[in-house]
DNA sequence: CCGTAACCGAGACGGTACGTCCCGTCTTCAA
DNA sequence: TTGAAGACGGGACGTACCGTCTCGGTTACGG
């Protein structure tokens, strides 16, 4: 998010960045997206509110970058592929479900998931950075499988992407139930049904 | 959301209501939630700001009776029951898709799955009144395809309609790519293949 | 200054105007016009920014209230008439002398001298309600003085007046000596030599 | 102004001194003082901003140079000696009055004349430098008078003086009328008929 | 049929946060 | 080492709304 045109990235503070990242997840937890100010998170970071909106255009900006930080040096999105597809979908799933099940993620995933209605830009950065790992590294692992017999070659693979994931956030979304691990290896049991052939 | 304690409700302004849930809407599509003050809908609705506070607790309420309201006198939610289960349950699906690619919906329901995290009150009206109904009439239809032996009855049926509506929510909270009824369509054939037998 | 067209001014909280005024004087005499700032006046009469704003187009106009406040209640500006036009005209000056050396004066009157450069609405109001009384007072007893004889009536009576109070001003002004009775004393003395016969 | 400590004078750009005091008199013809920021000053000046607190202390500072700069190359302070008193005051009071009618001049010393009031160290500079010359030339000019018997030997030739160029600063800080050569010259008409004897 | 108690429109109030401008300091790099 | 450039922590600007409050006016009901 941080690209903008202006100032020069050669001379920014690392230490500021990383305080203004840190104080707008923690205040995100402490209070909710609404009552997360510019304001609050410079008075917390210790810094400027200029320094904030010399480098990030938005508040959905900050926490976007924040909640990248959050998940970087997480697991490297691609899929195990230990020639149990059920297993290795599992696995993928879990790790969703934990996610969404983590208050952290989940205040700032969702505020993002408004945000990105009105900020196109921010969407984009949204489907490569966020999301488009995952879902493709899932599309892939289920390619291979039709490749070794595994699942049906004719299924249309993004659909069935999101007949994976789109329970979960159905779930966590709606807030109609928890989103748990047991829930995530139902799903799985129940898609391979659709799938297998 | 109307049930408020002091005042009384026979001597409410029929009018007024009408003008703010009306007022808010246009605002809403016009300028998103984030910019659809309280100062602004008592202003296009010609009304004071007291009888907005007066009745609803908070800017989320009013937008989600004035979601309701445009949502009401749609079909009654039960699905049809025509003996082909896939035609019924695209029937069902079509029409989600439909809600899901209005404007009008997609502003403010995407702005209330926000205020639900925050708002544990309007959690529960947005579970009974806006999503249970016809989440429970696919449950419903789902069982007498199970009674007539169409599906496996072993099926856990909150999987089965998450595996139904999670794909389109997931296409339209992640814009990912458009919600269509042929999107409808595609999930609804893939999903028959997991309930089957 | 406070006669803005927007606000119904018949709802305007006295209690608040009152406040701001006597805020707005404290600040002056204990920080100086530059470290007055309207979140500061604001603040210490506990009052929010806004109604500052509502009622008055700048600081500047603020401060001339609170000075027109200060002044009000003194002497009815009329001169002395008590047949010695040399004593009444020491009484006159002595009285403004005082007034520049008062610090509470001194520094909210140098402050608006200013700002009348750039505010002609400003200028206006601080020419008519602040220094025209006094003046113009000084000028009919003067006019009464050539009608008893006392002082040539060729006089042209705007030069003597600035002859009287120029020096005062001059000396206040630019801070070349401090501004005391016995110096208005020693003015009037001197002056009167210009305007007998 | 520009004595300060730190820096090496001999080293000092030139350059950047002038382009620095002439973009400060523009900025303030132009916008005033309020508006005539360091920043602005500055850029205009194409320098740093660290070149401007490097040689000044303060905005004041800048502008009491720049109000130096543009005096300088004047007149050399002292008053003509041509035997008529009358016109040589004349001639030094029209000089004063064009000066204050200038706008150039009018805003920096306006400005300047509020600053003294909280900068002491500028107050000395502006007695010393700015005004103090040409009332001492003009006390200089009032003793040989008295030597020469044209004038009461028992004047107090402070007061003398403010009597003359009150009445000028008078108009000019009150905006009470336009000071004008015309001013000036029936100031000194009336001023004499108080000094003769 | 006449108070009187409510809702109503309007909007002033004490506040919080906005996004911008500028302050004065500090750091980097070129000449 | 000076100077251009500009990022930094910070303070204030003037504006937009928040949610509460008070003000007339206008129904509409109970004595």
């Amino acid at each position: 998010m941080s690209e903008a045109r202006g100032p020069d990235p050669t001379r920014r503070s690392e230490r500021s960045r990383k305080a203004i990242l840190s104080a707008a997840m923690e205040l995100m937890t402490e209070s909710g997206y609404a009552k997360t100010s510019i304001e609050a998170i410079a008075a917390r970071a210790g810094v400027g509110k200029q320094t904030i909106y010399r480098w990030w255009p938005s508040k959905a900006a900050v926490i976007f970058d924040a909640l990248l930080d959050l998940t970087e040096g997480q697991q490297g999105f691609g899929l195990l592929e230990t020639g149990d597809l059920k297993e290795d979908l599992k696995h993928a799933l879990r790790a969703t479900a934990e996610e969404l099940a983590d208050p952290k993620f989940d205040v700032s995933f969702r505020a993002l998931a408004i945000e990105i209605q009105y900020d196109p830009k921010l969407a984009g950065h949204w489907r490569e950075k966020m999301l488009g790992p995952a879902l493709e590294a899932t599309k892939e692992r289920l390619r291979s499988a039709q490749r070794s017999g595994e699942i049906d070659d004719e299924l249309d693979l993004d659909v069935a992407v999101e007949m994976l994931y789109g329970p979960l956030y159905h779930r966590w979304l709606l807030q109609t139930a928890p989103v748990t691990t047991q829930h995530a290896d139902a799903v799985v049991d129940l898609a391979m049904r659709a799938m297998s052939r």
